[in-house]
DNA sequence: CGGTATTAGGTCGTAATCTGTCCTATACCG
DNA sequence: CGGTATAGGACAGATTACGACCTAATACCG
């Protein structure tokens, strides 16, 4: 009976135990040549298990991690964060990620310890992901990019405008920051001399070149924070206002219709209310009163007036 | 590349994931024709894997639950996803999930091997958490609740409208479903002897009651997928409509504006394309259109032309 | 009922692989 | 220093794995 990938997943199962396997041993237990058995033990190192061994007279095999791990000692919490993290990645714009996360899932449900295993799996089984379609990020590039980010190299890649043009970028890549299902490259850019974000979905063929990179400072009092710095470079491309602006519904309802992010909405009465919005580009303040469907009154500034009957323009010359 | 041990491992990290797998796919992914896979089944099921397997048009290979697996390593995109579902965890609308997350990376850091302990640790210290406000869910309730789904049971919670009032439920839990980062249960409303879907965010206090449920089928031609199931659902409580609408912008600028939906885009010329979106409410296309920022025509249907004069109204009367 | 898609398994020829038996080098320990 | 362990190269022969092709059995669907 000479099996080999059998033996092969015997001999894991072996290693897999908390003991040390002299070579000779396996090998009287497989019933083949101790030579097969260093054979064996480098396929598996090849397949990446982390087959450790001790020369000299005590020596012997065993496997050291990434197997039988008893003590990956997770609290209720953790568990369910990981959980939450991983299913809530497989609806993520990252290519592939679906099923990677779900393997991924399944494979560390076999590492832990029984309670949390199942709590884990009641709460994985209990959950269906509803995917969310849109541009996909290539894990690749989060790789690359986060090898040349941690190495202190320059990176190359291709990116894509949002009219469809291609062009090569050179950067000193910074920080990829993720913002809800968005993924972002803060860099410095080597051709523009100056600092850029990437969306992380644009970018194709990222590569580190091995060049260092010269540490630099991000632009702005953000300590070094890169998603602090992003949240600021977004608006920076176009002017932001603050809108003022009176909606007859209540605070509650209109606090759940502008979305996430909880704004400053004071009560003016049952079924009246006063929005303040800072820090919002012009389209977006149009965008948002028109979602919020109830009738309001702006306050201003001018320009949020003036932009507003833009849009009156334009809807009407749409439905002409 | 013909790694017969490594495929063993690779088809065993398939067959553990809750599907089924047609011997036809399992060749397309591992390269090999669908007789070796069928070769590679028998060999596991030599080695005692229970892998079992329905036949038929709908048939596939499946592994049965609860089986003991040799210790499976992650492959590359596995780590990734697992960085990017709890680095995105971490901004993610559950209660101290951040903190949680961010402690869970560091412990799985801990037990993996080497190179992807690297690619891991790379992966995390590159990037940064843009952290997302909103209502937060609370990890109890998660738990809570996929604890009654998996067992079977009723569950009772505190629900709150988004006016604010709370009432108690009484339910049968059908499934969790996570849609972008906001979380809902689909389950039965035995008060209003109803199906309904509930914001996980707004539901405190949830708790298994014991008592045992009886199996219902969703309404519906769902198949049981609860997330097909809350997709139509959420839009059943509004008539939905097909906009067909000319662009006087270049497609590739529409279809990145038109946010993450790839929808029916069609160039006419470089300047302008023709869109057809559909199964839209009126406010969500109004929305979408004045959030475009250019030109546009409507061509139908009427409700759609109608909805925007009322929004041309809204807005004359707002900036007034 | 027939059509189709699935698992299941036999056979065969070729190419690749695996194995055992040498051999030497290296590291640890008493 | 000697014993024992891992580590690994070279080689010849036996074995095996693979794909291609075939038939059978089963389950679903219209």
């Amino acid at each position: 009976m000479t099996d080999t990938p059998g033996r092969l997943l015997s001999l894991l199962s072996l290693l897999q135990m908390p003991r040390e396997w002299p070579g000779s041993e396996l090998a009287r237990r497989l019933e083949v040549s101790p030579r097969t058995i260093r054979r064996d033990v480098d396929r598996l190192r090849d397949l990446g298990y982390p087959v450790e061994a001790s020369r000299g007279s005590i020596g012997g095999y065993r496997l050291v991690a990434g197997a039988a791990m008893p003590p990956l000692l997770l609290d209720d919490d953790e568990a369910v964060a990981i959980v939450v993290g991983l299913r809530t990645a497989a609806g993520q714009a990252v290519a592939g990620i679906d099923e990677a996360s779900m393997r991924a899932l399944a494979k560390l449900e076999q590492v832990l310890p029984s309670r949390l295993r199942y709590r884990v799996g009641a709460l994985g089984a209990a959950t269906t992901t509803m995917p969310i379609e849109g541009p996909a990020v290539e894990p690749e590039v989060l790789s690359a990019l986060a090898a040349a980010i941690t190495n202190r190299e320059r990176a190359r890649f291709r990116y894509s405008t949002h009219e469809g043009a291609q062009a090569a970028r050179h950067v000193e890549p910074y920080r990829l920051v993720t913002a809800g299902r968005r993924w972002y490259l803060v860099a410095f850019d080597l051709d523009r001399d100056a600092w850029r974000s990437f969306r992380a979905d644009r970018i194709t063929d990222a590569r580190g070149t091995g060049a260092r990179t010269t540490p630099r400072e991000l632009p702005g009092q953000h300590d070094g924070d890169a998603a602090a710095y992003l949240q600021t470079s977004m608006y920076t491309s176009a002017p932001t206002y603050s809108a003022d602006v009176t909606v007859h519904a209540p605070a509650a309802t209109v606090v759940g219709r502008l979305g996430d992010t909880p704004q400053d909405v004071v009560a003016i009465d049952d079924t009246s209310c006063r929005v303040h919005r800072h820090t919002d580009t012009l389209p977006w303040i149009g965008s948002k009163l028109v979602a919020l469907g109830c009738d309001f009154e702006v306050h201003g500034p001018p320009e949020v007036v003036e932009h507003l009957r833009l849009l009156i323009r334009r809807l009407q010359a749409g439905v002409r």
